[in-house]
DNA sequence: AGCACGCCGACT
DNA sequence: GTCGGCGTGCTC
């Protein structure tokens, strides 16, 4: 379809004297809709879920039209659209009400979450682009200028055509608008709009056509006569334009006649727009499916009961939680299956880190070219493609990462949330959604069945399946009977004490190393590198300081000499000694898996060792052939972080070391211990998949935590009720609802003023409200980020709606409003996944 | 978010 | 008296 063939589904019908008026929201962190008249032209076509251009201020921006009507507020005058981009809705009504749940939830305007629903890259935008006039090339030559007019001009004259915004960039704080302003109206700088438009919901083709006005033909008889090849193309232009691919079709030694017929001034080339349509997906002849493979009574049973509610199409959360290596993954393939045969469509969703080659290639195998996949790794061009196949009803399965849950599909018949625990599913820029809560939103609107799933569910999840919202599952039980790891805690205090050991590893993980390398088995060593703050331990016992009253950790501050906890703000003197048995106070210093390597180097120097992280890793390549390098057992040691913790899955690795499992404990955030029995499960599930059990060796200077008891003994259960229970006493979630009031400011002092102004702004109605609490403010713990000074208030109350209630009424302050000249920024982000 | 307008101190 | 910084308010 070109955009010259404009068709509407549902064709509006026209009225002369009703004039129709559309509600426009835009990209912008704007409440609200804008209204714009739709011309005649357009009335016919324009439909809410139309993605329009529209003039708003100076600029022309991508709208995306909401609802329509025929009357309109007569308090503001009104413009026109401008264009429309689309030849259909882009936004079902279902994604339409979806984002203006986000919108209204996670309080950022319904434009943002629109965008945030939509691949990247679609919207047009216009922009300014300054020339220089020859007056002003002149002037820039004669003309006493002072320093920055003549700045301005010299930047325009050295690139020929420069933006405003690449003005301001190159001339830094010599850069003044006003002096632009001045150049404008002088004539010496003349500016144009020019519109950019998305390269990617568009393709361009070249056009061979007939130049029109034709000559008479008794000219154009005489330039052909002794070129019946050029007479040959010059007829079927004729007919009409062709693109060159279809001229090359009919007339395949047409290029040299053409390029004649140019040259005679018979024939021209054109470009011509369409809107891109995406490739049929071809069905792969030799593709069959894979195999399903049986079920073990355990995952029968629970089966049984997901086909009940599928075949229902009702709407029903269930938390499945399994053990690693219990068969989830078949579960999921075999509910997704049931949707595909009731005619509906499903959504797989899987952390980011998750969604490797073997993940995708089994789904692949079972479901074939009837899969699209939505990944990071993609190009704005490949994702847009991937959500076209989506749009176009071409495949009925989505398997991607968080931005999965606005997949366009009608008829949804199961959405799988995998890993649901995963932080990653929370959005850490506006929109702050979370794809897991976002998910139950839209499967209760569309009546489908959502599939939570996790080795080790969230509390919130958790704590959702007692107060019987979702529906708890379970398969306890590993596949083919593997056996669970075993797993040794090491205090690494004793060993500095007693065996004056001060090297990175234990006496008792090296010993393990070098045991299975001489078993020709493979080593995994984990460090988690997510310990960003400093916090103050003893000596001698490896307690760790944390607040009484947030059961946080409380962090070193170098610079004063202090400690601090980042919810209350409670400060104290760096003590001298242990508050717990007298020993002497020490703070932490981290090391990374660069250390490690080398350490790990000098020990086995036969071993051959790769590492794995942010450093090392640049794109899914990097990834692909450590896997391929690793089950050829062309490694023995792999070092890594986080990142490998997921979606790998390597057989032959029997020993797993947690290097230092202290620094996901003593991150300042009251979600510590939950993380990190998450983190430690999830690596410890790394060893013995394959037919060897296997052994998991978690180094700490804390072994008497709580959790580490629990990770030991893989007692999930326990482990639950005694966090639950400290959530409890602190009131923490999922016993309450948090919302987090992030201030962003360069400068120190204006930050820290305009934080305790709006906190004191605050005071005065928290107060008086019932149910509600303001906690801080205080320094962020990442104080500072990119040249930026970081400050939170948490606000706590009892449930959603009051939470709700006192951000509307935070949210009309003028403390909050225009904090301090606009130099601090103020953003808010609901049920925080992070306090950071 | 971006952009214009308008107020006020600083200096050719 | 102009220049240029910066706060304020608006965008259909």
């Amino acid at each position: 379809m070109t955009t010259t063939t404009i068709e509407s589904p549902h064709p509006r019908q026209k009225s002369e004297d009703k004039p129709v008026f559309a509600e426009v929201v835009l990209n912008l962190p704007l409440k609200g809709s804008f209204t714009y008249a739709v011309p005649p032209e357009f009335q016919p076509i324009v439909q809410p879920g139309f993605r329009v251009f529209v003039p708003f201020g100076k600029r022309k921006l991508t709208g995306y039209v909401v609802a329509l009507s025929d009357s309109r507020d007569a308090t503001f005058k009104i413009k026109d659209i401008e264009d429309v981009l689309d030849t259909g809705p882009v936004l079902s009504p279902e994604i339409m009400s979806l984002t203006r749940w986000i919108a209204d939830y996670y309080r950022s305007s319904w434009g943002e979450a629109v965008k945030a629903a939509l691949p990247a890259g679609l919207e047009d935008e216009s922009r300014e682009i300054l020339t220089l006039s020859p007056e002003g090339l002149q002037a820039l030559h004669s003309e006493d200028l002072n320093e920055s007019l003549s700045l301005i001009l010299k930047s325009v004259a050295q690139r020929g055509q420069v933006t405003p915004a690449q003005m301001r960039r190159l001339l830094k704080n010599k850069f003044s608008a006003y002096a632009l302003a001045r150049l404008k109206q002088s004539g010496w700088l003349q500016s144009q709009l020019h519109i950019k438009r998305s390269a990617i919901g568009y393709q361009y083709e070249k056009l061979a056509r007939a130049v029109s006005p034709l000559p008479d033909p008794e000219a154009t008889e005489k330039l052909l006569r002794r070129s019946p090849k050029q007479q040959a193309v010059y007829a079927l232009l004729l007919e009409g334009d062709k693109t060159l691919k279809t001229l090359a079709e009919q007339i395949p030694t047409y290029a040299a006649p053409f390029k004649k017929l140019r040259e005679k001034g018979l024939a021209e080339i054109t470009t011509q727009k369409n809107l891109r349509e995406s490739e049929a997906v071809k069905p792969d002849a030799s593709w069959s499916p894979e195999a399903q493979l049986p079920f073990t009574p355990d995952q029968e049973r629970t089966y049984k009961e997901l086909h009940h509610s599928l075949t229902q199409g009702e709407f029903k959360t269930y938390l499945l939680h399994g053990v690693t290596g219990s068969g989830k993954t078949e579960l999921y393939i075999r509910c997704i299956q049931k949707a595909l045969e009731l005619k509906k469509t499903a959504i797989m969703m899987v952390p980011e880190i998750s969604l490797t080659p073997q993940t995708v290639a089994r789904f692949h195998a079972r479901f074939g070219t009837n899969v699209a996949i939505l990944h990071s790794g993609l190009s704005q061009k490949e994702r847009f493609l991937e959500w076209k196949k989506i749009q176009e009803k071409q495949v009925s399965i989505v398997v991607g990462a968080r931005s999965a849950i606005f997949a366009p599909f009608k008829n949804l018949g199961v959405i799988v949330i995998d890993e649901e625990h995963d932080t990653s599913y929370k959005q850490d820029s506006s929109p702050r959604y979370h794809a897991r809560d976002t998910a139950i939103i839209r499967a209760r609107s569309e009546n489908t069945v959502v599939i939570l799933g996790s080795a080790t569910p969230s509390l919130e999840s958790l704590s959702n399946t007692e107060s019987g919202k979702y529906r708890y599952l379970s398969l306890d039980k590993r596949v083919q009977g593997r056996l669970l790891p075993v797993v040794e805690i090491v205090d690494m205090q004793k060993e500095k004490d007693e065996k004056k050991n001060f090297t990175i590893l234990s006496g008792r993980l090296k010993a393990a190393i070098r045991h299975r390398l001489d078993r020709k088995e493979q080593v995994f060593l984990f460090l988690n590198r997510r310990g960003t703050s400093n916090y103050i331990f003893c000596k001698e016992c490896g307690f760790v300081f944390d607040c009484h009253h947030c059961s946080v950790t409380l962090t070193y501050h170098g610079r004063e000499d202090l400690i601090r906890c980042h919810y209350c703000n409670y400060t104290a003197r760096v003590p001298k000694t242990c508050a717990d048995c007298q020993g002497e106070v020490i703070h932490f210093s981290g090391f990374g898996t660069q250390r490690l390597e080398d350490e790990i180097k000098r020990l086995f120097p036969e071993a051959r060792t790769i590492r794995l992280d942010r450093d090392t890793t640049r794109g899914r390549s990097a990834f692909e052939s450590m896997h391929k390098l690793m089950n050829a057992g062309e490694i023995d040691i792999l070092i890594g972080t986080q990142m490998i913790t997921k979606g790998h899955d390597f057989p032959n690795v029997t020993l797993v070391g947690v290097v230092h499992a202290d620094i996901s404990l003593n991150i300042p955030d009251f979600r510590s211990a939950e993380r990190s029995f998450q983190l430690l499960t999830q690596v410890a599930g790394r060893a013995g998949r394959g037919r060897v059990p296997g052994q998991v060796v978690i180094q700490t200077h804390e072994p008497e935590h709580f959790v580490f008891k629990f990770v030991r003994d893989h007692d999930f259960k326990n482990f639950y009720e005694k966090e639950i229970g400290n959530r409890k006493k602190l009131n923490y979630p999922p016993f309450t609802r948090l919302a987090a009031l992030v201030m962003e400011c360069e400068s120190e002092s204006i930050g820290e003023k305009a934080t305790r102004d709006l906190a004191e702004a605050m005071k005065k109605f928290i107060a008086c409200t019932k149910g509600i609490e303001m906690i801080g403010p205080s320094p962020a713990a990442l104080y500072q980020i990119k040249k930026k000074y970081r400050w939170h208030i948490i606000l706590r109350s009892m449930g959603s709606g009051t939470l709700k209630t006192a951000l509307d009424r935070v949210a009309t302050l003028k403390e909050f409003k225009s904090p301090f000249k606009g130099k601090v920024r103020i953003s808010i982000d609901v049920d925080p996944i992070n306090i950071l």
